[in-house]
DNA sequence: AAAAATTACTAAACCGGTTTAGGTGCAAAT
DNA sequence: ATTTGCACCTAAACCGGTTTAGTAATTTTT
């Protein structure tokens, strides 16, 4: 027989409103005697008493449940910051529902509707777009990764334009004196920002952007077009020396192609790119990297996750700082 | 005012009953006039019904959400999984909960107790004991990358002997004579496996196994043990020129490790490490790696646990194979 | 001694669905 | 003129908790 408060009470001869508050823990604050609730306490214990956690939210309103949505899980950035709000979150209680968008509004709407009507808590995402966000109200969101123009929400972002600076300056510094970026097509303002920053290098650095210098890859067909955005690059009569990719995808797929169709200028060209991942320490071309701080990103969106569907006053945005990591 | 089945029933003058029936399909079967049929699903169009999955569960006894419970969410090879696994169990209905057991035992039982009481209708897992599985009887499990010992749940695993001798016997082919191995401290069977191929392999070349050619990493202190596991590899009065890893994070590290401290010798060595991940394509030393299915694994692991906890009958277990990838 | 407060406990409503076991009324069959 | 069958619909129990608004008995206060 499959315990359940019901049989609780039966069996030790109080009513179910007795056993609840005994098994909450408010025995006291109720005035339950000692008698009764260590006869309770027995009886749960005994028949192995494990809460149905549906049915306690379903009374409350509240599943202790958060949704994780990012594009991809299996990307190294979001996974890594996936384990972190999962520790987070678990120390608050909470469990965590994932899932991937594929960077497409529609398939992120369909999740939240998918995790709104199983009444999860709140979501921390990294936006698609802000649809979704629009057509459910009142339901606590958490952004992170990007910050959607025109939309307010609690968001946790990076100095996006100060570390995109920096990577190209240390470009400059390394050695190189013409410097281009791998950027994706994507309407996306924290690309805008990253863009932002690499032009803002140039111009420190007297140079003119040179928009044959931007390249476009798409994350559709990611492969091809880095290749042929790097062909671009390095067939240009005056060709870069140093590739300023936007994230980590990007970067990877370059260090591939690098390896593949120019092996002999491993070692004369310079790469910098978002998001700091493990094979950076060992691959050639060397890259400098902007390493986000995902124990700080991972807290900071839990915690005011939390502080949202707490109904506590909420903070608005947080910005942090990357770390530059040179190799 | 929030749509309930019940406002639905009071603005369109039928009962709940009906409207049930009606807004699950199920107009017809249970012969509500067509008129009736429109006018309910009218009103819940109206009103913007969504319905309150918890209710419906709490009743069904279904949560269709599945868990899928790995030692670390952010190592590549499980990110990967999760990602098709999410892909799959969507495809089924089903949304999924993550978490990282950290490979304790303790965590994992905390986990899946949690995840039970959550009402969860099973669990993918690849697990690091079996003691939750023995714990939650009748809760239907699939475990994965791990085959438990004296214990049968439906299971999936590749053919970790036959991979291990196979990235061996490559090592040799390709000109290694003396190869060594590294090893998890761990007791699971599919390390005892791959340790077998490799003994295997060196058998098969008339090597007997010398047991100085095994070492040991420990999972909490990775970084340092692998380091002193390759210098105990290379200081060898026959150091080793082909080293076997027994997995991604292991041979990661062993990358790192000799790119910092044995930089002379990149092109001197030869990996073999089981599970192909992108870096590999592009790194010294050179890596042959067994790619697994991991496409194969997360379709049957999503199959078998659907079908288990449809009560079908279930394939007890299912042996993939991986393919070599040389470099 | 009556009123007020405290202790110890509970009935019943509620959360939002599903499902069983019927109940009408009307047409066809006996 | 009953009985049977069918089309159409619903009351009420149920899932397993939480919570409000109480009650009865005892103790304290006035």
């Amino acid at each position: 027989m499959k315990a359940s408060i019901k049989i609780i009470a039966e069996q030790s001869g109080v009513s179910k409103t007795t056993v609840s508050f005994v098994l909450n823990g408010r025995g006291d604050e109720k005035n339950i005697s000692a008698d009764t609730q260590k006869r309770v306490l027995d009886t749960a214990l005994r028949l192995n008493y494990q809460p149905n956690h549906l049915a306690r939210s379903l009374s409350t309103g509240r599943s202790y449940t958060i949704g994780f949505v990012v594009p991809d899980i299996s990307n190294p950035f979001f996974s890594r910051i996936a384990r972190l709000v999962e520790h987070y979150a678990e120390e608050k209680g909470y469990s965590v529902m994932m899932a991937s968008t594929d960077e497409k509004p529609e398939k992120e709407q369909k999740i939240i509707n998918s995790f709104h009507n199983r009444q999860i808590d709140g979501v921390i995402i990294a936006p698609s777009s802000v649809d979704m966000i629009k057509n459910t109200p009142n339901f606590p969101f958490v952004t992170f990764d990007r910050q959607m123009p025109n939309f307010r929400t609690a968001n946790i972002t990076i100095n996006n334009e100060e570390s995109a600076y920096q990577l190209t300056q240390k470009l400059f510094e390394r050695g190189c004196n013409r410097v281009g970026v791998v950027t994706l097509k994507a309407f996306l303002p924290n690309i805008k920002q990253r863009i932002d920053g690499y032009k803002k290098a140039l111009q420190d650095n007297k140079l003119i952007t040179d928009m044959e210098l931007i390249v476009e890859a798409n994350i559709n067909d990611i492969r091809a077009t880095i290749k042929s955005g790097i062909d671009t690059l390095m067939n240009l009569s005056r060709p870069v020396n140093g590739i300023f990719f936007l994230n980590n995808v990007l970067a990877t797929e370059g260090i591939w192609v690098f390896n593949r169709y120019y092996p002999q200028l491993l070692d004369k060209v310079l790469f910098a790119s978002f998001d700091n991942i493990d094979v950076f320490d060992y691959v050639q071309p060397k890259v400098i990297s902007a390493l986000q701080p995902g124990e700080e990103i991972a807290r900071n969106c839990v915690n005011m996750l939390i502080a949202q569907i707490e109904g506590k006053n909420l903070q608005e945005a947080i910005c942090l700082s990357t770390t530059i990591i040179e190799r």
